[in-house]
DNA sequence: GTGTGCCCTG
DNA sequence: CAGGGCACAC
């Protein structure tokens, strides 16, 4: 029976051999333990020395006879000492560095599940006190062991991110179960889930809140949601540069200033910069929701598609308010950074309209025009093609007339403008601007189906 | 103080 | 097209 127990042992252990926490620094923690169990040997005067002067006398590949029983005495033997070893040792070891990570997570169940992730086999399955014992004082230690260990690279930052923002969203309501599952085995008994975590499926060694130690920036979290996707569409390439971009601000604006050190939980960090990081972009409850595992079907950011429609409204409304984005952007999950980033399209396209506009009211100065009623915009003609290249590059949407009404309004405005001299002003543009924003006119209704492109072209 | 838009630059 | 600086309006 107890064979039967010790063999299963063995093939487990060979079989897991890649994630037993034994093995994460074999030298050190060996020869530690075995100096431990001398000691212990020394001051309780029990008669273990037998097991290990038969481990000496035979040696791992003793064919004798009675060999095969030495070997079960002696695995027995190993076990009862392996296990006041380790308990020794975990003792040993969180005295020292315990105290900041227990404070930040607290008891929760982490530390059970994790022992069962990593823990040394079955045989504390048998040694519930031990198990109690160990997940009150194991905590600490993942940022020891783990800390040396080279965890296989598909368990990089890319994946942990994201559970990182779920973790850190104070508010997340378990909103489903996530695509992986990967952190459900920590709710599972200790047995259950170091039976689910073979190699496959043992991606998170952490507790969650403990990955998210090195990558707590306010950032860090939604550039992980971004990447967590992992994949590479069109989207995902936007992401990954508004990301950038984030987090390119974020850094030098305020993680140089306020560098999150392990010992902050995000609260923390939150709480001294928050009012910074709100006015810089975005709040991070609004990154949050980014989680790919919202379970949402929103758009997470803004694809090259969003920008050719948005190209097509400029048509229509030079000034689109943000709640009119919102409303015709209805498949885009809004936060400030979107937000912003549509706002700021708008700015491009109208600076490029201006531009043209003035281009082309100058040349048409130099060319002798005196008078607005011979500037007409058609759509042969040579501003409307720079036009239509621009916020119509495909040349598949048809431009409404009203646009070339506008346009040619603006065009008048600032031709008028430059034969006055007002452009001796350096703010004679702003009055044509206030013109001009108030010639917009309604978008259609298409516009807000977020397959308005296909619908739209396809006419 | 915050939001917005313009301007300039890369 | 994005970033940053700036001015202006609430």
């Amino acid at each position: 029976m107890r064979s039967e127990l010790l063999d299963a042992r063995a093939q487990d252990s060979v079989g897991r051999s890649d994630n037993e926490m034994c093995e994460l620094d074999p030298g050190q923690f060996i020869d530690r333990a075995r100096a431990l169990i001398r000691e212990q040997e020394m001051a309780e005067n029990k008669p273990k020395r037998e097991g290990n002067n038969k481990e000496r006398d035979h040696g791992p590949n003793s064919l004798q006879p009675e060999g095969k029983h030495l070997a079960e005495t002696l695995k027995q033997e190993l076990n009862s000492a392996m296990s006041q070893v380790v308990d020794t040792v975990v003792k040993v070891f969180a005295a020292k560095p315990s105290r900041q990570v227990a404070q930040v997570f607290p008891p929760l169940q982490i530390p059970q599940a994790r022992f069962a992730v990593n823990g040394e086999n079955h045989n504390f399955h048998t040694a519930n006190q031990r198990l109690q014992c160990f997940g009150d004082v194991i905590i600490p230690n993942p940022l020891d062991t783990f800390g040396n260990v080279q965890m296989p690279s598909s368990t990089d930052q890319t994946e942990a991110l994201p559970l990182v923002v779920r973790k850190n969203s104070s508010d997340q309501p378990a909103s489903g179960p996530p695509a992986g599952g990967h952190h459900q085995p920590l709710h599972q008994s200790p047995l259950s889930a170091t039976a689910g975590f073979t190699t496959s499926t043992f991606r998170h060694p952490f507790p969650l809140p403990l990955m998210a130690y090195p990558f707590q920036s306010p950032l860090g979290a939604p550039s992980g949601s971004f990447s967590g996707k992992d994949r590479a569409s069109p989207e995902s390439l936007d992401l990954t540069r508004e990301t950038t971009s984030l987090r390119t601000k974020m850094s030098s604006h305020h993680l140089s200033h306020h560098p999150c050190s392990p010992a902050h939980p995000p609260s923390t960090a939150e709480g001294l910069s928050l009012s910074l990081i709100k006015s810089e972009c975005g709040d991070l409850q609004d990154m949050s929701e980014i989680s790919p595992y919202s379970g949402s079907a929103m758009q997470e950011g803004l694809s090259p598609n969003h920008l050719k429609k948005a190209k097509l409204m400029f048509f229509y409304t030079r000034y689109p308010s943000s709640n009119m984005l919102k409303t015709y952007f209805s498949d885009v999950k809004f936060n400030r950074c979107i937000t912003s980033q549509l706002i700021k399209w708008f700015s491009n396209f109208r600076e490029f309209y201006y531009i043209q506009m003035e281009k082309y009211a100058r040349q048409a100065i130099n060319d002798g025009v005196t008078s607005t009623e011979e500037l007409s915009i058609t759509r042969d003609c040579e501003l409307y093609r720079a036009l239509n290249m621009h916020y119509n590059k495909a040349n598949d949407f048809e431009v409404p007339e009203r646009f070339l009404e506008v346009a040619q309004i603006t065009l008048r405005e600032f031709f008028n403008a430059i034969i006055a001299g007002k452009d001796v002003d350096p703010s004679w543009k702003k009055a044509i601007y206030k013109v001009i924003c108030k010639l917009d006119s309604e978008v259609p209704e298409i516009f807000k189906s977020p397959n308005c492109l296909q619908e739209l072209l396809h006419e």
